[in-house]
RNA sequence: GGCCUUGUGGUCAAGCGGUUAAGACGGCGCCCUCUCACGGCGCAAUCCCGGGUUCGAUUCCCGGCAAGGUCACCA
């Protein structure tokens, strides 16, 4: 047989030579330590709670050894292409703080562009040819339709179904046959000739799994597809080549094709990158555990997490301390140090599929929240509700000064320790809802509507909005006592028998009355903030 | 079904030959307290199973089992 010739009828035209390719893109003159990670989604614009996964420690790991970390757009299947996806992809990662120093859309050093992989055709194409050249790849002219009757074929007699060893039927064909179906205008694909032998196990040492044991590949994997578009695999051992790729960081549901991957390095001569294969995120569905699913669960995309509010950094922290055990610990010694500072290591990644833990989440969410300033908290849930909160919210910041003292108020600003009241921004506007709206509806009483009428308007009686929070916290035991309830909480709690209730049912009535809640924070504080005549208004209401 | 990966409390997990088997989230209880939140203290709860190796296995080996992934001209 001759390759060349059929490489040439295959592929005709001029390629430079292989060497050119090499020069083109050369090694990147980066310090030794440094790592060259890559996140390469396909243009679909749906970017997920894995992909974010996955890009935040890729993120790390370039970063943290002073590398790269590029964006490549794996557009080589029309049927994804989603208009504005890639900006849309760049614009979710960036709000978790995710920056690429390269890449599609980008810019950056263009030494390694382009990063969209239909743009590369030509590379693909030079190097598909060399390998029909060497004879390591031929074209295949089976049908779809052939290839699922084999499907069936070796499924009804339980062999591994694909495209394989005797199962190869275009893999020897003739010149004639050949050239006789080249000829006659059929369409084909071309195939990578394995040499693998499916009974030699070869150790392979993975960044994230440690030795694993792969199945050597002899599947004749498509290398370009009838419309002379390369496969992923094989645009996969092209491009993180010659972009200079150190380490590959991706989903272990690619740990199956990684002897394809393997292979496909070797045939093509080039020296293959450090992969590392991240667990998936999980959801406890009934009785088993599943992927995060894109139709069943919402809190898989990240818009979930824009829409109810969660502060961005607070989702980063989380997906940290589920990449890398140790962080946690860290975290609480170096509180307030920039996460950056973190030493995020490839090995320290968990080995099995964590479940997601929407708790953890709103733990660590709290903390973040309650740690910022009353400015930064202003400012984050202005920027929610504008674009996610209704019309009466979007006022609540016309009064800047009133919401100032409420959100102080909220966050314990000034206190010994801060409060930990607001999980994400719709939580948190839905919980100072009351400071700006009359209660719609009211929390249950303890004490019966005679006795609370009473109580209500022996209080408005007393009430004064120069009092401090001490005269005025007298006034409320001196009401209590008035209607024989406890004034003092110890003997209350020593002979509850004594007493119709204690103070604390009486600041109850007081605290449903004006805010419609039976907890809220000081409730002195709360009444400062409203305003008398907004205090009185609202207890004349309650007492209807 | 073949192949690969994984198996420590409900969850995330540290430990990797001898430990009272860390810590965090969640749950429960107590304290603080005008409620809540915060904070403090405490409680319950774990080494998948069976064989080895060993004086001794959660830790090493083998075999089960279970879970997950994957078997496209999709990535």
């Amino acid at each position: 047989m001759n390759y060349k010739a059929l490489a040439e009828r295959l592929l005709p035209g001029e390629y430079p030579p292989l060497s050119y390719y090499e020069e083109k893109y050369p090694p990147r003159g980066l310090p030794e330590k440094a790592e060259v990670t890559r996140l390469a989604p396909s243009p679909t614009g749906f970017i997920h709670l894995g992909n974010l996964f996955a890009a935040i420690a890729n993120e790390r790991v370039a970063h943290r050894s002073g590398g790269i970390l590029y964006l490549r757009i794996e557009d080589t299947d029309l049927k994804r292409k989603v208009e504005g996806a890639v900006e849309a992809v760049i614009h979710a990662l960036h709000y978790f703080d995710i920056t690429f120093d390269e890449g599609a859309e980008i810019g950056g050093d263009e030494t390694y562009a382009p990063w969209y992989q239909r743009q590369r055709a030509e590379i693909y194409r030079a190097f598909a040819k060399h390998l029909i050249e060497i004879g390591r790849a031929y074209p295949c002219f089976c049908t779809e339709e052939e290839l699922s009757r084999l499907r069936e074929e070796q499924t009804a007699k339980k062999e591994i179904t694909g495209y394989y060893g005797k199962y190869a039927k275009c893999r020897d064909l003739s010149e004639e046959e050949i050239y006789a179906n080249l000829d006659a205008g059929k369409p084909y694909v071309i195939r990578l000739r394995s040499l693998g032998d499916p009974e030699h196990k070869i150790k392979f040492r993975d960044a994230v799994k440690g030795e694993i044991t792969v199945t050597e590949n002899d599947q004749d994997v498509v290398i370009l597809k009838s419309d002379g578009i390369p496969t992923y695999h094989f645009a996969h051992a092209i491009d993180d080549h010659f972009m200079r790729t150190t380490l590959v960081i991706r989903g272990e549901e690619w740990l199956a094709s990684l002897p394809i991957h393997l292979e496909l390095f070797d045939a093509l001569g080039f020296c293959r990158p450090r992969y590392g294969h991240n667990c998936s995120l999980m959801k406890q569905d009934g009785e088993t555990r599943r992927k995060l699913s894109k139709r069943k669960d919402p809190e898989l995309s990240l818009e979930f997490y824009r829409k109810e509010g969660y502060y961005p950094r607070a989702v980063k922290v989380y997906m940290l301390t589920l990449l890398n055990s140790n962080f946690e610990e860290w975290y609480l010694k170096n509180p307030s140090a920039p996460l950056e500072e973190f030493p995020f290591k490839v090995e320290k990644m968990g080995k099995s599929g964590a479940l997601f833990d929407l708790d953890k989440l709103n733990d660590i969410s709290k903390n973040e929240l309650s740690n910022l300033s009353v400015a930064d908290m202003g400012a984050f849930l202005k920027v929610w509700a504008e674009e996610f909160g209704t019309e009466s919210q979007r006022h609540y910041f016309d009064d800047e000064e009133k919401l100032s003292r409420v959100l102080a108020l909220c966050m314990g600003v000034g206190g010994k320790k801060r409060r930990k009241d607001f999980t994400t921004a719709s939580q948190a506007m839905g919980f100072i809802r009351f400071f700006f709206e009359r209660p719609a509806e009211y929390d249950e009483y303890r004490v019966d509507r005679q006795e609370r009428a009473s109580i209500l308007t022996d209080f408005l009686a007393s009430y004064s909005p120069a009092d401090d929070a001490q005269a005025w916290f007298e006034k409320v035991k001196t009401v209590a006592g008035a209607h024989g309830f406890a004034t003092d909480m110890k003997e209350y709690k020593l002979s509850p028998e004594k007493f119709k209730g204690s103070v604390a049912d009486v600041a109850e009535i007081l605290r449903v009355a004006t805010t419609g809640r039976a907890n809220t924070p000081d409730l002195w504080t709360i009444m400062q903030i409203l305003g008398e005549k907004e205090v009185r208004e609202r207890i004349a209401e309650a007492l209807k």
